[in-house]
RNA sequence: GUGGUUGUAGCUCAGUUGGUUAGAGCGCCGGAUUGUGGUUCCGGAGGUCGCCGGUUCAAGCCCGGUCUACCACCCCA
């Protein structure tokens, strides 16, 4: 047979792991610096678990297990409880929600937490879309205070910093969103009017328009939405106009205060640009304040890189009022996309091989098997050839394999107690020395 | 989930209106060079033309299905 495999899903080689773990180390270290503490969940939830808290679209796109053995054999027969029981994760923090309130007790609020896994979905594969990917979250649950989003928002910008990648951290809120819809008559239709009104840059005015009123949004409603597209400019030049047109919604008035806050708590960026983007939506159900979206300045992705919001009552479901939080994340694969398109990865990443010893034979060889004990103790990775073919071989392996130096110990360096030390790429045979100073002279590097 | 494009050597791609034994460049392996790779020269291996079926005297080429990657919706990291 031929092997292949899952759509959607990848294997990531030496050079491709090298780089992947560049980044979540980066991620994880700033994670650590402001506080939050790792935490793993299972791959699988209960279906129950998963469905209903990503909207319409995500119940069809989690990814259902199948019931096993007899449970199967059963539900071949009442198909009315369906054929799947367990499902894989669709993201990292419904099953954060669900982590909180199972161990509540032991916990200690506001709970920060960071965990970086792979999620799943089943959806139809694009580029930069796959159907198992990782995120990398952080939240922070048990606090409405706004002190939280700035923090996350300053972390985007220290995480970005550390990467070398502009970018621009779009926020907005759902307090907002859902003063306008109550300021344009039809309140219970948010849901309607903000996902319309998020494919505006994408679409254009009409086409919103149109597509809020194929759902049925009046045309009175439409028309009250109006000042939304006429919004243009700084923050402080936006907020003036939204106080004005949004007096009559507490709601609004709360978000735009809100949001106020948040921009001059967060004060000078490095690598980030705050903006504010009153179409931002984001279409996960739960989120009721603040809501951000990073996409990447430079590069060709138009895709967002993160995502992240605040949700009031996440764990509501799972029996734990009151509990609000808010989290962003990190997509990992994207941000790889976005760096190897823009070269930004580092040169040299560690982990590979700085010196290789030649073989020469059985005797050479055992003798290399000392000095290398000598080189790795000192901190320097290295490996000695397998093999004893012929040296062009030997040297070929090094310089595929990216190792700077090539040690040398035949014959005559046995018999004189020194290592030959060739560096890659220098148009010499090599310098003989013991190899404390070939150890020394490595260190420097 | 809807609609579309794609697939030929490890990689990038040629391949005529359907016509004998499917090609090139790069890479790989061997030799020139048994202690010095990256240059050069010579030689070699490598293909069920994504897979299954159909039309035809004859299919890499035409038709249907299927899988994959990609694109547009939908949605999203």
């Amino acid at each position: 047979m031929k092997p292949s495999i899952p759509k959607g899903t990848r294997d990531f080689g030496p050079q491709e792991m090298l780089r992947r773990k560049y980044i979540f180390n980066t991620i994880e270290k700033v994670f650590q610096k402001y506080g939050y503490l790792p935490l793993e969940t299972p791959a699988m939830e209960h279906l129950e678990t998963l469905t209903g808290k990503y909207g319409e679209e995500g119940d069809r796109l989690i990814f259902k297990v199948l019931k096993r053995g007899a449970e199967l054999e059963r539900a071949l027969e009442d198909r009315s409880k369906g054929f799947a029981d367990e499902a894989l994760r669709y993201d990292l923090t419904v099953p954060f929600a669900r982590y909180v309130v199972q161990h509540q007790n032991d916990l200690v609020f506001p709970f920060k937490r960071y965990q970086i896994q792979p999620v799943w979905r089943a959806d139809r594969p694009q580029k930069g879309r796959y159907r198992e990917f990782y995120q990398c979250d952080a939240d922070v649950i048990g606090s409405t205070s706004l002190l939280s989003e700035v923090e996350l928002i300053q972390l985007f910008d220290d995480v970005f910093t550390q990467l070398g990648l502009k970018v621009v951290v779009k926020i907005n809120d759902r307090k907002v969103l859902s003063g306008i819809a109550e300021v344009s008559g039809q309140p219970e239709k948010v849901v309607d009017i903000v996902t319309a009104i998020d494919k505006l840059d994408k679409i254009g005015r009409e086409k919103v328009e149109e597509e809020m009123r194929e759902k049925g949004v009046s045309d009175q409603a439409i028309q009250g939405i109006a000042p939304l597209f006429e919004l243009k400019g700084t923050w402080n030049e936006q907020r003036v106009k939204l106080e004005q047109w949004l007096a009559p919604s507490a709601i609004a008035q709360q978000g735009l205060k809100d949001l106020s806050f948040t921009f001059e708590a967060v004060g000078q960026l490095k690598s980030a640009v705050l903006e504010f983007d009153p179409t931002l939506a984001r279409g996960l159900d739960y989120y009721t304040g603040a809501i951000f979206e990073v996409k990447a300045a430079e590069g060709s992705l138009q895709s967002s890189i993160c995502g992240g919001g605040r949700y009031d009552d996440l764990t509501g479901v799972f029996g734990l009022k009151g509990m609000s939080g808010v989290g962003i994340s990190f997509g990992a694969d994207r941000i790889y996309d976005v760096l190897l398109e823009t070269g930004k990865f580092p040169a040299e990443l560690g982990g590979s091989t700085q010196l290789l010893f030649a073989n020469f034979g059985e005797a050479e060889a055992l003798h290399c098997l000392k000095l290398l004990r000598q080189v790795r103790e000192a901190g320097i990775a290295a490996e000695l050839y397998p093999d004893a073919t012929k040296l062009p071989k030997q040297f070929t392996y090094a310089e595929k394999k990216g190792i700077p130096y090539v040690a040398i110990v035949g014959e005559s360096e046995l018999q004189q107690g020194v290592v030959t030390l060739k560096r890659m790429g220098a148009n010499d045979k090599g310098t003989a020395m013991p190899i404390e100073a070939l150890i020394a002279q490595l260190l420097q590097h």
